[in-house]
DNA sequence: CCAATTGTTCAATAAGTTTTGAACTAAGGA
DNA sequence: TCCTTAGTTCAAAACTTATTGAACAATTGG
């Protein structure tokens, strides 16, 4: 059980960039990179809308090649392609985290901590 | 007659990155920028399509304030508004021109010079 | 003044996006 | 096995964006 994820070099700049263009998206992408190495799962951003509507944005994301999303036991682990970013658009995920970064517009996460399961 | 822009700190990222997210915006903005300090009048991005449909996404562009239109008689002649962007969201706009840069899946401006008015 | 040029506005349509609830699948634990 | 938890899928509705052609305005040049 595997989701589909475009490569590296199938990442698309104007897909990318539309799919940033929606505040719930990118303050998933903020807190994504406020909480890097963390594991992260759906149920964490509960905040910015509900159950159906985020696995909708965050099949956006993980089509786009914005994130990465594995499956472990009933969750789907979500991590911000970072490494993969850098090398496509060097400079594009820094810039847009640093400006995404103090944005009171934007919707915010509140993060709890989650218990993954053994 | 001058056309509404924002000021450069009520330029909003979302709306930045979606306007940046569709493939003839961006390929102006990479046109723009390698024209920098020329001025272009909008029939320069005629090849982009429609007068009309040109009319529209300069106004998407101008709006969201990633360009600058200044009224030249019957030209509006066109600028990337690079200090307020670079002001604003440090290092986004370098970065996206240079992902947008050698993408051969945006569309190409011809580019013809043109005669100003007098 | 008249005609040409440049670009906008309008209304219509076409196309795509976001959001919702209900139904569903898959894994894990009691 | 049965229940719970995590998340997806589907279809519908609501909304937004893109594209077109016809009509319009404003300036310039003859």
């Amino acid at each position: 059980m595997t989701l589909p994820h475009p490569n590296t070099d199938q990442i698309s700049l104007p897909i990318v960039l539309g799919v940033l263009g929606d505040p719930t998206r990118l303050a998933i992408v903020r807190y994504l990179a406020s909480k890097e190495g963390v594991a992260l799962n759906c149920s964490q951003f509960l905040d910015l809308g509900s159950k159906t509507n985020l696995s909708y944005h965050l099949a956006k994301l993980r089509e786009a090649g914005v994130t990465r999303a594995e499956v472990v036991g009933t969750n789907r682990m979500i991590t911000l392609r970072r490494a993969d970013l850098d090398a496509r658009f060097p400079g594009l995920l820094d810039s847009v985290i640093a400006a995404a970064g103090d944005d009171p517009a934007l919707p915010a996460v509140g993060g709890h901590d989650i218990e993954l399961p053994a």
